[in-house]
DNA sequence: AACATATATGGAATCGTTTCCATTGTTTTT
DNA sequence: AAAAACAATGGAAACGATTCCATATATGTT
C-alpha cells in the first residue's frame, strides 16, 4: 500500500496524497477527507525510508547515552522518552560502550541517522564532544555545562556542580566534620568529578580548614565496586577521618557496606553523604544524605530546550537548574565523644 | 558523496560499487582495491535510506523496551547494547510507557522499522504480546517464557520463575519460618507475580505448611514505594509473620526500610528475601538474600539466539537458564526466642 | 577449433516518497 | 471586461542505493 495505490482509491494524484499526509495548505477540505479516509481503511502506512530519502533528514531525535549501567541515567531515559513522545517525535536511543572510544561511531551515527536533533547523555560527555568536529543540528548535553564548548548549535542543561559540592561539603563542615574523605573519579578524564571536587576544596579553603591529600581517593568509575574500594583502601591506609563524601550515590552505597565491613558505624562513628539524589538513597538504612539533581526536570528542559531548536530555531543557550541538599541519615554531627575512626 | 560519485571518480559503474560495498562476489581484486580506496579517501558514507527503501528491510535490531525504571533492566539493555554491537549489527532501543496501553505504538514501531529482528524485553511483555497478531520476523521474548505463546518466530530465554520461587520458599521454610509474607506484582495482569506466587505456593505444599492469605500483598509495581507500602501495609494488620519475600529486589529493599521505621529488625525479627539479583544488594545493609537471575547470561543468549535466527534461520526455541538462591545477611534462621513481629 | 561455462563489468529500472512546475478554474483588482 | 492573483490539482523528476539483465572477456571442455 503506497500513496499511488491511494491515489487510484482516491482519483486523486500522489502530489495531493502526499499534501494531505503533510498537512500541507491549499489542500480542499473534500480532498483531506476522500483521502484521509482512504489512509484509514486501508491501513496505509508511509514508508519512512522514501520519506527521508527524498528529505535528506529523518524526523527523529536522537539520545546518545554514554554508560549506561549508571541508575540515574536511566531514570533520566526514562524521563527523555516520555516527554519526546509527548511533543510526538520519534525517539531513538543508542548506547555508547562507557569505556571503549566510540567517538567514530557516534560520529558515523550521528551523520548516518540526520536526525532533527540529538540528546548527549553520560558521564563524560564534555571530554567525548571535544572530538567531534563539529555538530550541525540541534543538539542538548545533559547534564554538563557545555557553554565552553566550541558548538553553535549545542545546548545544555546541568546542575552547578561544583557550587553543589560547595554547599554539600559546607554543610558536612557545618555539623563539624573537618576530616572529610573526598571519593570520585579521574578528575583528568571526568569533568564531573573534578568540578565537584573544586567545590570541595573550596569549601574547605572558606572555612579554613586545610585539606588532607591522604583523604582523596579517585577511582575508575562511578559504581558501588569503586564506592566499595575506596571505603577499604582508606581504611587501610590509618588515616583519620570523621566523615565521607561520595560524587555519587552509588559510591556512597559501596563505601557504607565496607564501613559496615570493618565494624564501623553510619553515621555512628563516621557521616557519609553521597551526591545524585537516586531514589533508592530514601530507602537505605541509613537513608543516604544526598546532592539531589533535578533529574525529572534535567530530562524535561532539555527535551524543550531541544524541541525549540528545532521548530522554533532557537538560539542554544546554557541553562543550569537547581540542586539540593537533601539531608536524611547517613549524617549526623560530629560530637568530641565519637571516636574518630582509624584511632583505634 | 554518493556511489555515482564514486562511479565517476574511480571509472567503474555504479553496480561495481555497489557490489564491493556488499561484498559481493564476482568483483576483481583489483576492482575492489581501487574503490575502496576511494571511499575511505572521499570518506563516503552510504545513504542507509536510499538502501532500505530498495531492499524493503532495515539491517537493524530493535529492542523494545516497557518499564525502564527497574533497574535490572537497564543492567540488561547495556549488555545486550554489548553484545549486538559486537555482533555488529546497529541497535535500535525503543522505550514504551509503562502504563499506557502502547501496543498499537509497538506494533507500528516493528511495521515501519523493518528490522531484521526484534528483542523484547520488559515486565509484562507476555500479555503485551498477546495483542499483536502476527509476528513475522525473528525475534526474542526476554525475561519471559514465550512458549505458550502463538508465534512460530518468536524465542524467548526466562529462568524457571515458578521453579525459583519455589526454592526460594524452601530455603525460607528450612530456615524455620513458618508465617512468610509474599509481596508481590497483581497477579492478574502480571505472569511473573503468579508464577512465583504459584512457586510459593507448592513449596508451602510439599512442606504442609498451611498459607496465611493474609500474608499476601499485591501491588501495582515493582517499585522501592510498593515494596515499602506492602511491609506498612502488613505490619498495620497486626498479623504475626517471621520472614517477608519480595518477588522483586526494589520492593524487598523498599520493605526493610519499612520494617526499620517500625522498629523491626532484619534479619533478626524478620528475614526478608528478595528476587532478581541486582548489583546493588550486595552492598547493602544486610546484604539482601536473593534469588539471582543470570541477567548478563539472560541477554547474551537472547542475542544468540535472536542472531542465529536472522544469519542462519535456526528456528525458534524456548530456553530457561538457571537460577541461583545467593544467601546473604537479610535471612536467618528462625529460632524461637526471637519474637516474631506483631506479638509486641 | 568450436562450444559451453565462469568471471567481471555497466546500464537501466526500481523502491515510495517529496516537490517543482504546469495547468485549470475561480476570485479579486483595476 | 481584462488582467492579475489565488486555490486546487496532477505529472514527472528527483533522492541514492540495489539488482536484473546484457555484454564482453577469459577459462575450460570436447
Amino acid at each position: 500500500m503506497t500513496i499511488k495505490d491511494l491515489a487510484e482509491i482516491t482519483g486523486y494524484g500522489v502530489a495531493t496524497i502526499s499534501r494531505v499526509l503533510n498537512n500541507h495548505p491549499n489542500v480542499s477540505e473534500k480532498a483531506r477527507n476522500v483521502i484521509m479516509q482512504a489512509v484509514v481503511e486501508n491501513g496505509f502506512q508511509l514508508n519512512t525510508n522514501a520519506k527521508q530519502l527524498k528529505q535528506q533528514h529523518a524526523t527523529s531525535i536522537l539520545l546518545v547515552v554514554k554508560g549506561t549501567s549508571n541508575e540515574m541515567f536511566s531514570e533520566m531515559v526514562e524521563t527523555i522518552q516520555n516527554h519526546v513522545a509527548q511533543a510526538n517525535y520519534p525517539l531513538c536511543v543508542d548506547y555508547l560502550d562507557e569505556d571503549a572510544n566510540e567517538v567514530l561511531r557516534a560520529v558515523q551515527l550521528c551523520r548516518e541517522k540526520k536526525p532533527l536533533g540529538i540528546l548527549f547523555l553520560g558521564g563524560n560527555m564534555q571530554n567525548f564532544l571535544k572530538d567531534f568536529d563539529k555538530i550541525d543540528i540541534p543538539s542538548v548535553l545533559v547534564t554538563n555545562n557545555g557553554s565552553e564548548l566550541p558548538f553553535e548549535n549545542l545546548s545544555s542543561v546541568y546542575t552547578d556542580d561544583r557550587q553543589a559540592a560547595r554547599c554539600a561539603m559546607d554543610s558536612l563542615l557545618a555539623l563539624g566534620h573537618r576530616k572529610v574523605v573526598i571519593v570520585g573519579g579521574d578528575r583528568e578524564i571526568s569533568d564531573i568529578s573534578r568540578l565537584r571536587y573544586e567545590g570541595c576544596l573550596q569549601s574547605f579553603r572558606e572555612h579554613g580548614v586545610p585539606f588532607d591529600e591522604q583523604l582523596d581517593y579517585q577511582g575508575v568509575r562511578f559504581s558501588y565496586q569503586d564506592g566499595y574500594h575506596a571505603a577499604q583502601k582508606l581504611l587501610r591506609s590509618k588515616r583519620e577521618f570523621t566523615a565521607l563524601f561520595a560524587v555519587a550515590d552509588v559510591m556512597a552505597i559501596g563505601a557504607i557496606r565496607a564501613l559496615r565491613d570493618n565494624g564501623i558505624r553510619v553515621p555512628e562513628d563516621v557521616s557519609v553523604m553521597g551526591y545524585d539524589g537516586l531514589l533508592v538513597g530514601a530507602f537505605l538504612v541509613p537513608q543516604l544524605t544526598t546532592v539531589a539533581q533535578p533529574i525529572y526536570r534535567m530530562a524535561q528542559r532539555s527535551v524543550e530546550l531541544l524541541i525549540d531548536q528545532i521548530k522554533n530555531g532557537t538560539p542554544a543557550c546554557h541553562e543550569s537548574v537547581p540542586f539540593t541538599i537533601v539531608t536524611r541519615e547517613s549524617t549526623r554531627s560530629f560530637a568530641e565523644e565519637a571516636k574518630p575512626c582509624g584511632s583505634v
